[in-house]
RNA sequence: GGCGUCAUGGUGUAACUGGUUAACACGCCGCCCUCUCAAGGCGGAGAGUUCGGGUUCGAUCCCCGAUGACGCUACCA
């Protein structure tokens, strides 16, 4: 279990492979781990697992630093690169082999396979049979001397178990007869994941090593190497898995899968990573208040002081994208009018829209509308009417309040009023409307409505005299006048 | 197939070392408020804790089995 030493200055990774962009479940065991290093204020290490070189990239690194930097986490100490450690990787393989922890393999990737082909065709498992194991050190030695290709293999004792105490799960144990004598370099000479997490692990010294439920059975075979070298164990955490819809792993049948496509579809990065946050860990008892309800809106910071290793479920965890969505509300309104305004700008140019008005004007709208916003992507589609005289008219809106042509006439009317009208102001806006309405007879809820949607386009709004401030007077009246032109 | 993990309303989670009318949040439904829609307030439906055994005075909780889901099963990570 968790050692008062190894919790107080934690040291912790995240470990991306480059050879895709930043997904949900990923930016999950980052933001965990960040949380739990920012919890204990230890060191929060990225780590970019390019060992593959065929499928990373330069430009998946950049995704999901991209990623990272969005949802708001921060490292301490790099990005180191694998691909420019290979020397850790033979030196900590070359201490393998002299222990006699490791030999050299000369079988060739397409007898391996062939064999495995076999084996299971046969109902036998396709483990690899160990026939290279066999062979004497030193002839194997002078083998790989004269320039023979060769594998080295990792000696997974034959008999006896491998175990380790789980921070989520409690304690883990693997047959040894289950694992295979696993490659620890390939014959190129580069190292495979299994002794490159081992080495870099230990090299970084980390304690805490929190991961994705799916290495669990890789563990045992890391577990091994520590052993091999005399190394003490981290801590081991692993995390469940986020799975989609349909309960099957999250992958693009489900629809986004890439952070980046979160905030493309106008989730506001706090409530990205507070949902984030919830799926597969809970705060417990910290979380609840005076009456026992549970909050669950959390910045950065209760985040952190919150955040342990305890509250992280045993079970895969179904993304939900309504409760993103509600996420997503809570915080565009805790929001202070400043700080959505660059994102709002930013929704703007995404949608191509150079909005008309000045700064003040901007947060002005804001503040009134961020209250109804499900999205950043509301400020560029239904308040567009409020930046910008290039926006439509929702045809649901017109069919409910406008479809009338005498009240269509009558706000055109109305609209007449107002431009005649010395004072504009919220009282005096709506005092004109209701007198109007009086007069002509008619009630002032039609009109209210009616305007509305001449003036926003939209059926929802805020309060119509507070928006028929907003937008001023000028734009106001031609936007009433021109009801009877819309239908 | 083998090995491993998990299993509480539709979803995310709670329920002190076995004793609760199984709680909270999202979603859903209704009502109130009201110029619309959100928000807010109030109320409601929805699980007897996957199933079957066992231990116990008493199991969501402990044990066994089944089922299902997921993971791993590469000279990928």
């Amino acid at each position: 279990m968790m050692s008062e030493v190894s919790s107080a200055k934690p040291r912790v990774r995240f470990a991306p492979s480059p050879t895709g962009y930043l997904h949900v479940g990923g930016a999950r065991t980052a933001l965990f781990n960040w949380l739990f290093a920012r919890h204990f204020g230890g060191t929060f290490i990225l780590r970019i697992e390019d060992t593959d070189f065929e499928r990373s990239s330069e430009e998946m690194v950049e995704g999901i630093l991209e990623g990272m930097r969005w949802i708001g986490l921060d490292w301490d100490e790099g990005p180191f690169y694998q691909s420019k450690r290979l020397d850790l990787y033979r030196a900590t393989a070359d201490r393998l082999l002299a222990s006699g922890h490791a030999y050299y393999c000369f079988c060739t990737k397409d007898e391996l396979e062939q064999r495995r082909a076999e084996a299971t065709a046969a109902g036998r498992p396709p483990k690899y049979d160990g026939r290279c194991r066999k062979l004497d050190a030193s002839e194997s030695a002078a083998r790989v001397a004269k320039g023979e290709q060769a594998a080295l293999r990792f000696a997974v004792p034959p008999d006896g178990a491998t175990a380790w105490d789980d921070a989520v799960f409690g304690k883990l144990e693997f047959q040894n007869s289950e694992l295979e004598d696993f490659v620890l370099l390939r014959s190129d000479g580069i190292p495979t994941y299994h002794l490159s997490v081992v080495a870099d692990d230990l090299d970084m010294g980390m304690t805490h090593v929190i991961r994705g439920a799916d290495h669990i059975s890789n563990t045992p075979k890391q577990v091994l190497q520590y052993q091999a070298l005399s190394a003490p164990l981290p801590v081991f955490a692993h995390v469940p898995l986020i799975l989609g819809e349909d309960k099957t792993r999250l992958s693009k049948r489900h629809g986004a899968t890439s952070v980046i496509a979160y905030k493309d579809m106008g989730i506001v990065p706090e409530a990205f990573r507070n949902f984030l946050a919830l799926l597969g860990w809970a705060p417990g008892a910290a979380g609840k208040d005076a009456e026992g309800k549970a909050r669950e809106v959390f910045g950065s910071d209760e985040l952190i002081k919150l955040f342990s290793l305890e509250g992280i479920s045993h079970s895969n965890a179904v993304f939900d994208n309504d409760k993103l969505t509600w996420f997503n509300t809570e915080w565009i309104r805790a929001y202070s009018p400043e700080k959505l305004l660059p994102l709002v700008e930013e929704e703007w140019k995404a949608a191509g829209l150079s909005p008309s008005g000045t700064r003040e004007e901007h947060l002005a709208a804001i503040a009134l509308l961020q209250l109804r916003a499900r999205s950043l992507k509301d400020f560029s589609g239904s308040f567009r009417g409020y930046f910008s005289d290039d926006f439509e008219y929702d045809a649901a809106a017109v069919t409910k309040f406008l479809s009338d042509a005498n009240v269509r006439a009558l706000i055109a009317d109305l609209g007449s009023r107002y431009d005649a009208a010395t004072e504009f102001t919220e009282a005096s806006a709506e005092a004109t409307l209701r007198a109007f309405a009086q007069e002509k007879g008619v009630k002032a809820g039609v009109l209210i409505n009616g305007s509305r949607v001449a003036i926003t386009g939209q059926a929802v709004a805020p309060s119509l005299f507070a928006v028929m401030l907003l937008l001023g007077k000028e734009r106001v009246v031609r936007r009433m006048r021109a009801a009877e032109t819309i239908a």
